[in-house]
RNA sequence: GGGCAGAUACCCAAGUGGCCAACGGGGGAAGACUGUAAAUCUUCUGGCUUUGCCUUCACAGGUUCGAAUCCUGUUCUGCCCA
């Protein structure tokens, strides 16, 4: 990748959903330029990023291996507001604690991302609350205020679509994408960043930050933005029954991180190649070919899977899931060897019972399918199991008063436990 | 401050004295079909010691053999007037 070929590599890939100053963009990447410096904002309204914001992320990644300066900005100043666009209801503010300790987790996994030690184009790693704290009032109505006219800012989507809604906008929340311009203009001052990258979401913003430098300083700076990840049917990508999908192990394990990509729906599996992995153009184009031959082999979902999982938790966390998602989704259980099914405890959803409960009345299946997670509750419980839905040790349950003993067990300790198609959990006895 | 309307399960939304754990839709779960896909079809979607029992229809009281439904008060929301 050179430095000139990253934007036809995004267009073709579909990362680009519009850009600002397209003339001036193309000016600035054009082949024998120098290396353009960029940042893009991450907000740090939880202590992990998700899936949504790992687009963003790579974007950043991509530029920089095409030899470009890229800064990612935690939000400390930005968070403490709260970004009304793609919102509908004003936010609750975090606390300073909370908050604190979100940029500590997010910093770290944008620095795992990006370059930092590279000798021609190390990336940055910033924090807004740095140069946003720092300023007065006064300063920042005089300098940033005095450039924008409320007649503009009610005109962008976020806050007009607030304006017409039933709970309003707060002044907090309405002066955000000042503080974000303030951010752009702040970069561009220090590092000569005349790049702001961001999700479609984020276009009012980016160009709010452009006209600040535009009437500052009579610069061309430039936009670019990111189709929001949706799927097929437009609903939110990114999205399970218990949420998002993070990219802190603690918060998603990385065989389920793995399994919700492996498990992506066809009509979006390319495009989420294109979107995510750094294969090359090639590469993707013979997986589409596999793919659309042979859906059912599922090259292509495994193939995104294992790159992206590798990208975000490492190639030793991915060897994992992958064993355990073989053994899992690999058909019998016979054969297994007690070592490899110590390998999948890891990675699965478990807990762990006394083996004294196995005696005498023994543990119900109901009890230990709530304990494990599986059912939220003994009723649903018995429904799942009535409905034909609860295996153990991959086989079906057809009594919903079943009462796991001793024969249950596998190894002398484990009970495999599944509901529906893909849900697994393990249960394991002991002393 | 005055007037009016409303508050029902995850969301929307019926029900206006017994047939109500509460119509219908969405969302979610499971099953069938498949391929750990989509679409389609079926079932389920308060809890439990499940042929039955218990707790729910904003909250607190009351009327009644019996209330989500009627009455009183409280809280909250929307609309209109000031």
């Amino acid at each position: 990748m050179t430095p000139s070929s990253i934007l036809p590599d995004l267009e073709w890939r579909g990362l680009i959903a519009d850009m600002a100053n397209r003339e001036e963009l193309e000016r600035l990447l054009a082949p024998g330029a120098a290396p353009v410096t960029l940042y893009a904002g991450f907000d740090p309204t939880a202590d992990s990023l998700h899936l949504g914001h790992l687009i963003g992320l790579l974007i950043l990644r991509r530029f920089q291996q095409a030899g470009h300066r890229p800064i990612a900005v935690a939000g400390g100043a930005t968070g403490m507001i709260g970004d009304p666009s793609g919102k509908s209801t004003e936010r609750n503010l975090l606390s300073a604690a909370a908050l604190e300790a979100n940029i500590a987790g997010i910093q770290g996994q944008l620095s795992r991302l990006l370059d930092f030690g590279s000798k021609t184009n190390p990336a940055l790693l910033l924090n807004n609350a740095d140069w946003v704290r720092p300023i007065s009032v006064l300063d920042f109505l005089r300098d940033v205020g005095k450039h924008f006219t409320v007649n503009a800012m009610m005109a962008k989507d976020s806050v007009r679509s607030r304006m017409e809604g039933e709970g309003g906008i707060s002044f907090t929340e309405f002066s955000y994408s000042l503080l974000q311009a303030y951010d752009f203009l702040h970069l561009d001052e220090k590092y000569g960043c005349l790049l702001q990258t961001g999700g479609a979401d984020q276009w009012g913003n980016i160009t709010a930050g452009i006209d600040l430098i535009r009437r500052k300083h009579e610069k061309i700076a430039c936009g670019l933005t990111t189709p929001l990840l949706t799927k097929a049917d437009g609903t939110k990508f990114g999205k399970t029954e218990g949420g998002a999908v993070w990219l802190s192990p603690q918060k998603t394990s990385v065989y389920r991180f793995y399994q919700f990509l492996v498990q992506v729906e066809d009509a979006q599996v390319v495009q989420l190649l294109r979107y995510f992995t750094f294969l090359s153009r090639e590469e993707i184009t013979a997986l589409e070919t596999q793919h659309a031959a042979g859906p059912e082999r599922r090259e292509a979902h495994k193939k995104l899977a294992l790159e992206l999982t590798r990208l975000v938790h490492g190639e030793t966390a991915t060897a994992d899931a992958v064993r355990a998602s073989e053994i899992l989704f690999g058909g019998s259980l016979e054969g297994i060897s007690e070592v490899q099914f110590d390998e999948v405890i890891a990675e699965v959803p478990n807990s762990t019972f006394a083996r004294a409960q196995l005696s005498q009345p023994g543990a119900a299946l109901v009890e230990v399918l709530m304990a494990a997670g599986l059912s939220p509750s003994k009723s649903q419980a018995r429904k799942d199991i009535e409905a034909g839905g609860v295996y153990v040790n991959n086989v079906r349950v057809a009594d919903a008063k079943l009462v796991i003993g001793p024969e249950h067990l596998l190894f002398g300790k484990f009970v495999l436990l599944r509901k529906g198609k893909r849900n697994y959990a393990l249960v394991r006895f002991e002393e």
